[in-house]
DNA sequence: ATTCTTCTTTAGAATAATTATAAAAAACTA
DNA sequence: TAGTTTTTTATAATTATTCTAAAGAAGAAT
């Protein structure tokens, strides 16, 4: 359980001012057990359900950019009109139930050392990641 | 080189009409060397530089999405605003040069064997792709 | 070939996600 | 407190994509 007065330090130290809206957005993002994978309409609903705060949309996709660039979360590229962010910012794989459209975590360990053996010159390596689509 | 002919054939067989349109888009897809991945826009540019013949970005959308659903493209989820297309449907992986935004296809066995040592209960394996960030 | 039916193309409207704008509000500084 | 900067917000703009409905083309029947 992450405290209001953590949320304002760590928003001041990355030079974000602790506004209401930032930490109620803290607050549902990262006050979790397990990693969250949502999109921005997930986020800003979870957002108004809350009834001591409210942010607009603007402000939610303000802030979840924000915490973006950050490193705060991490975007995942899912084939879906919808852009997926993840609180989970470390190097890890998913899987994807394509009908319930839900993201699920995978580690590292579930999913084998991949060694990639071709390389384009003048270019390196970034970050691999491993998308399992699951069917029924 | 594949003939006209051939592809009012595939169309035919396919329970496509084999129009105008089609046989041109056919022909800028399917008669290259390589493997090719683009974007709905980059296709429409290209069908419009040939002088013989143009087709409607609504009439690129609906043939895209037809030649997809046959299984003749397959679509790639890349972190980007634009869905890509690929003219090789066979399962493989890919890099993705994030400032180029360009695809570059990757042959399985550049990339060793994955295996996914997890399972959710009632569900199975669709696809294991990996994509591998490049950066300068 | 002529007519009929079905499919396709197309322009333009509609939708949906995202980004831009600019004025009011809040946070910080002096 | 007053001044400065950042943030929020409503709203407009943009962009990719899908929908609609009328005109055109393709195929089948006559
Ligand atoms: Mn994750
Ligand atoms: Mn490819
Ligand atoms: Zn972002
Ligand atoms: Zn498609």
């Amino acid at each position: 359980m992450i405290s209001k007065t953590e949320f304002i330090q760590k928003l001041r130290n990355s030079s974000l001012r602790p506004t209401k809206q930032r930490i109620d957005i803290c607050d549902v993002l990262f006050n979790r057990e397990k990693t969250f994978h949502f999109t921005i309409n997930d986020l800003f609903n979870l957002v108004k359900e809350r009834k001591d705060q409210k942010a607009s949309l603007a402000t939610i996709y303000n802030t979840v950019h924000a915490f973006h660039k950050k490193g705060y979360l991490k975007e995942i590229p899912i084939n879906s009109n919808q852009t997926y962010f993840d609180t989970n910012v470390t190097d890890h794989h998913h899987f994807f139930d394509v009908k319930e459209e839900r993201l699920i975590d995978l580690k590292n360990e579930d999913v084998g050392p991949i060694d990639i053996q071709k390389s384009i010159p003048g270019k390196k390596i970034k970050s691999v990641e491993v998308l399992v689509k699951l069917e029924d």
